[in-house]
DNA sequence: AGTCATATAAACATTG
DNA sequence: ACAATGTTTATATGAC
């Protein structure tokens, strides 16, 4: 029908997986990164070392009333540069451009600026300023601002995320940034400067020789000394960060644009194994812990370990996500892959941010969303702003999808309606939801049989018991099924006699399977007060009240739910 | 080829 | 009357 030209990049990065999405965004931004971590560390060491040559001469001079303000006026450029730089590279990380792996993720943030902390920071200002106990007050201000600024270009993170000095950062970023504090030392040991390197000055534009670090400091205090062109050199380098930033952010635009053009060609059939942390560390793991809807385990605040999903295949989903080449509609997953839940926790940040469809049913998506809330259940407009705060993709055309989500839930048996007090709302029967997921095939061993052999072979075998994961089966327990223990998982993907027989025992059929919330297997006690105002207002914080011992239903919760429900 | 699950669109009903 | 919410029908598509 239409030529592949005609495709959307929507359309187009649906072929992609997000892991492969990212994985090639993260090498892109790598690189820039690297360039830009550069340019910070120049800057970092230039203006480090001008302030500390200013400060040995505020020392000699340390009555001399101009050059407090002259100081002053540097010392916050330098704050503001070192905000501007801090935030920048807190937002990539948060946005997973910086991947925090401790064997590699330190080797580039290492040439990250001391002054990123800030307790560095306040060691500055306490050098800077110690000749001059006056500017105490000013000195807190100046602190301040690292904490309360948020001038960054930069979307969702700043959004997300509080203030970087009380955001305990995963991915060890706490610890990266500790460890910077020392080395950072290297700063101040004897002998070594840097601006001084090879014999020759390093602020920029300079490069004056100079036998010893004697006469560098010399140099430095003759030739950079706080001045008006200083002053101005400094602004310039500013631009520089901002420029490059700025830049950064339009090459990442023209790298989406060009993955969207490239996953024309879904030629690579090699499902990701262990793709997934390439989201944005920082946001993900925040996001995530708020609500593990996967119930595996996560570390509640993974200080130092990068968020590696121990997940079993997480996105195997891409290798289905590849072969949807067709219209928008496509849908994949579900049946052969991740289970939402944790392939929504990996990507969470992906699918806030990228305009790119979820490759989840309607149905599953909005279980998920229903599945998330503590008291599982929520009126339509609450899913409605589930839809929209997870999914950039969703955030237009939403008379379409709207329309979907509420034939969906009108159609799936698995979506009860519960009247309350203020309205209606929205639950899910777990025990339709897992009788829905396969194709019908029940009662046909063949199939079974085939399915199940089918599993054994490697790769799936791991989405299969992820997708298990998501597709908990109390009800498994029939014995008619149950052979071990590692299997039972795959054999419940080969469910199908499984289902069936949920059917008999437990639906009886298809009478009035609606309406009648006793018979599911987590009972929902109707909140009195659907409360519809929060959604996109929401902080997102919020939900993470959420989760302390509601942990997000999927295996390990059903199993523990089936027998009494107590979620109050 | 037929069946099934899903997506999409739309008509229609109900409700506040 | 209107918008939001639900229900139902029709059609298209892809997977099996």
């Amino acid at each position: 029908m239409m030529s592949p030209q005609m495709i959307t990049p929507q359309q187009m990065q649906q072929i992609l997986s997000p892991p492969q999405l990212q994985a090639l965004l993260q090498q892109q931004q790598a690189i820039m990164l690297q360039q830009l971590q550069e340019y910070y560390k120049k800057q970092q060491e230039q203006l480090h070392l001008q302030l500390l040559t200013h400060q040995q001469a505020g020392k000699q001079q340390a009555k001399e009333q101009p050059l407090g303000n002259k100081q002053l006026a540097f010392q916050q450029q330098l704050l503001q540069m070192q905000q501007l730089q801090q935030q920048h590279l807190l937002n990539l990380q948060r946005q997973g451009l910086v991947s925090l792996q401790p064997g590699q993720g330190t080797v580039p943030l290492q040439t990250l600026p001391q002054a990123v902390c800030p307790s560095d920071l306040q060691q500055l200002w306490k050098e800077v300023t110690a000749t001059q106990p006056v500017e105490d007050n000013i000195k807190q201000e100046g602190l301040d601002l690292t904490t309360n600024t948020s001038n960054s270009t930069s979307f969702s993170a700043a959004k997300v995320s509080p203030p970087i000095s009380h955001h305990p950062l995963p991915n060890g970023q706490n610890a990266m940034l500790a460890q910077r504090r020392d080395s950072s030392s290297h700063e101040d040991t004897p002998g070594s400067h840097p601006l001084y390197g090879h014999g020759e000055c390093k602020w920029p534009g300079c490069e004056t020789l100079c036998e010893d670090l004697g006469q560098f400091v010399k140099h430095l205090n003759t030739e950079h000394a706080l001045d008006d062109r200083s002053t101005a050199q400094c602004r310039v380098q500013m631009q520089v960060v901002q420029q490059l930033e700025i830049q950064l952010a339009k090459e990442s635009e023209r790298l989406q644009a060009m993955m969207a053009h490239l996953h024309m060609r879904p030629s690579e059939p090699k499902p990701f194994s262990q793709p997934l942390n390439l989201v944005s560390s920082a946001t993900l793991s925040k996001s995530t812990s708020d609500t593990f809807p996967d119930g595996l385990p996560h570390p509640p605040t993974s200080a130092t370990a990068p968020i590696t999903p121990l997940r079993q295949g997480p996105s195997v989903i891409s290798s289905s996500t590849l072969h949807s080449v067709g219209p928008i509609r496509r849908r994949n997953s579900e049946k052969f892959c991740t289970p939402i839940s944790s392939e929504l926790a990996q990507n969470h940040e992906f699918y806030k941010n990228a305009d790119v469809r979820p490759p989840f049913t309607y149905a599953s998506l909005i279980r998920q969303a229903i599945l998330e809330t503590p008291d599982r259940q929520l009126t339509l407009n609450e899913i409605y702003n589930w839809f929209t705060r997870m999914f950039a993709y969703f955030r237009r055309n939403t008379a379409t999808w709207k329309n979907a989500v509420r034939h969906n839930l009108s159609l799936h048996k698995c979506f009860v309606r519960v009247e309350n007090v203020k309205g209606a709302v929205w639950t899910v029967d777990e025990l339709e939801y897992q009788k829905r997921r396969p194709p019908k095939m029940t009662g046909s061993p063949t199939l079974v049989k085939n399915m199940i052999s089918g599993l054994s072979y490697g790769a799936l075998n791991a989405s299969y018991q992820a997708a298990l994961a998501e597709s908990n089966f109390p009800l498994l327990n029939s014995p008619t099924m149950i052979n071990t223990s590692s299997t039972s998982g795959m054999l419940h993907v080969g469910h199908d006699d499984v289902s069936s027989t949920v059917e008999q025992v437990n639906s009886n059929g298809s009478n009035s399977p609606r309406l009648s919330p006793q018979q599911y297997s987590h009972q929902v006690h109707v909140k009195e007060e659907p409360t519809e105002t929060e959604d996109d207002s929401r902080p997102v914080s919020l939900m993470a009240t959420t989760n302390q011992n509601v942990t997000i239903p999927d295996e390990r919760d059903l199993e523990e739910e089936l027998p009494v429900e107590d979620l109050s």
